[in-house]
DNA sequence: ATTATCTATAGATCTATAGATAATGC
DNA sequence: ATTATCTATAGATCTATAGATAATGC
C-alpha cells in the first residue's frame, strides 16, 4: 500500500539558488514546469504550495506573487502541455501509409507513441489524474479532445481509408481506434506510468503486439494483404 | 479542469442516525465501505477524515476509535475487495473454452468483466488511484496480483491451449493476454470510471471489439477455426 | 458494567496575504 | 526606481487524542 507518506515533503531540488532573481516569465515558466512534474507524481491534493516552493527553490509567496491561488497554477501547467513533434510525426505514418506497409507503420506507430510516453511522461500521468480527479463533463471535453488531437485522428483515417479499399474488416473507425491504440497504450501505462517491468522486453511487446493487432485490423479473406491492391 | 474542489468538503449522507450504536464489527465495516465510496472517488489526499465521518454520520474520534490512522482505514479499505464471484464466471468460460465457441466466450467475458466494472466500480477507482499514487515497488505487486486473478489466469490458459491446438497464432501468452483484456479494459475506463460516453452504446462496442480481438488471436490461415479441430 | 460514541481541543500543516528587503536597470 | 523575492503571520483545516457521556447487556 504505502499511500505516498500522507501529504508530500518535497524538497525535490537542493534550494541552491535562493535569492535568485529571474525575470518574471522566465520564473513563471520554471514554476510551471516544476509543478507539472509534482502534480503528475502526487496529483493535485497530494502536493502542496510548500512543496512546489522547495522544488523551485523558492518561497510560498513567490509562487502566490505569479499564481494567484494553486488552482490556477494548476491549471496552467495542465495546459501547459502541447502536441510537440507530432505533426512530423504524423506526416512520417501518412507516407508510410502511402506506401502500404501496414505492418511498418504500426512498428512506427508503437515506437513514437512509446517515445512520446517517455519524453511526456509526466504530462500523461498529469492526464490520468486529471482524469479520476475530475468530473464526467470536464472529463468528456479531455477525452474528446484527445481522441481529435493528431495521432488518434490520422489512425481513424487510415483505417477508414484501408476499410474503402477492402483491405480491413468493416466497423465504425473511431472504435477501432481505441482497438488499435488500446494494447500499446495499456502496455505504456505500466512500464512507463506505473514503473512496472512487464517480463519482457519493448522489442517482444511489438513484436507480439504489432501483428495481433494487424491481425484484428484485416479481412479474414485477405490475411497477407500487405499492399495496397 | 476544475480540480475537485480543493479539498472534498463531503457531506454525502445526511447524517440522521448520529448516535445510533452499532456492534464495533458492524460499525468498522460501515466506515470502510465509506472509506472505499470516497477514497474511490477523491484519492487518499483528496479524502478528509471529515469528510469520512461525516458520510458515515459518526464523529471523527469513532473512526480514530476503529482505525488508527487514516492510512489504515485506507490499507484496511483497499484490502476489502474481494474476487466476489469471480469462481463462477471461470467456471462459465471454461465451459465455452470446452465446447469450443470462441465467438461467445469473448462476447461472454466482455460482458462479464463490464458488469464487474459496473458492479465494483468503487473498488476499480481506488486501483486506479493506488497505481498513480503508489510507488514502482508497491505498484509492481499489484499488478502481479491482478494479472495472476482468476480472470487474466483463465485466459492466460485458454489462449495457450488454443496455441497447441493450432488455431491461435504464437506468442507468449501474458502479453496475449493484456492485448485482449486492453481493448476492452480501455473501454470501460472511459465510460464506467471516467464517465465518458464513448458515442457507440455497449452492444456496438462488443459488435466491433470482439471480432477485432478475436482476428487478432487467430493463425491467418486458420480464419473460421470456430470449433476446436 | 461494559462498550460505543461524542465533545472539546492540541498541535501540525495548508493556502494565501501584507509589508519589508534585496537585486536589477537606468 | 522598479521589480522580484523574502520574512512573518493570519486564519482555516487536518489528523489525532483525552476524557466525558450515553446506550446497551446482564
Amino acid at each position: 500500500m504505502k499511500v505516498s507518506g500522507s501529504r508530500h515533503a518535497a524538497a525535490d531540488t537542493p534550494r541552491t539558488n535562493r535569492g535568485t532573481k529571474l525575470t518574471s516569465a522566465a520564473r513563471r515558466v520554471q514554476i510551471i514546469e516544476v509543478a507539472i512534474s509534482l502534480f503528475s507524481r502526487h496529483g493535485y491534493n497530494g502536493t502542496t504550495t510548500k512543496a512546489l516552493a522547495d522544488a523551485a527553490a523558492i518561497s510560498e509567496a513567490t509562487i502566490f506573487k505569479h499564481f494567484k491561488t494553486k488552482d490556477s497554477l494548476y491549471r496552467a501547467a495542465f495546459q501547459h502541455r502541447t502536441e510537440s513533434g507530432s505533426a512530423e510525426f504524423v506526416s512520417l505514418l501518412e507516407r508510410l501509409a502511402d506506401a502500404g506497409d501496414d505492418r511498418y507503420l504500426l512498428r512506427t506507430l508503437f515506437h513514437g507513441v512509446c517515445a512520446g510516453y517517455t519524453r511526456d511522461r509526466d504530462l500523461h500521468r498529469l492526464m490520468q489524474f486529471a482524469l479520476l480527479e475530475g468530473e464526467a463533463a470536464e472529463n468528456a471535453r479531455l477525452t474528446d479532445e484527445l481522441a481529435h488531437s493528431a495521432v488518434p485522428n490520422f489512425v481513424g483515417s487510415w483505417i477508414a481509408r484501408r476499410q474503402e479499399e477492402g483491405v480491413f474488416a468493416p466497423g465504425p473507425p473511431s472504435v477501432l481506434v481505441t482497438a488499435v491504440l488500446a494494447p500499446i497504450v495499456e502496455f505504456l501505462h505500466s512500464s512507463k506510468l506505473y514503473g512496472v517491468d512487464s517480463g519482457h522486453d519493448d522489442a517482444t511487446e511489438v513484436d507480439v503486439l504489432v501483428p495481433f493487432i494487424l491481425r484484428g485490423l484485416r479481412r479474414p479473406d485477405r490475411p497477407d494483404a500487405d499492399n495496397r491492391p
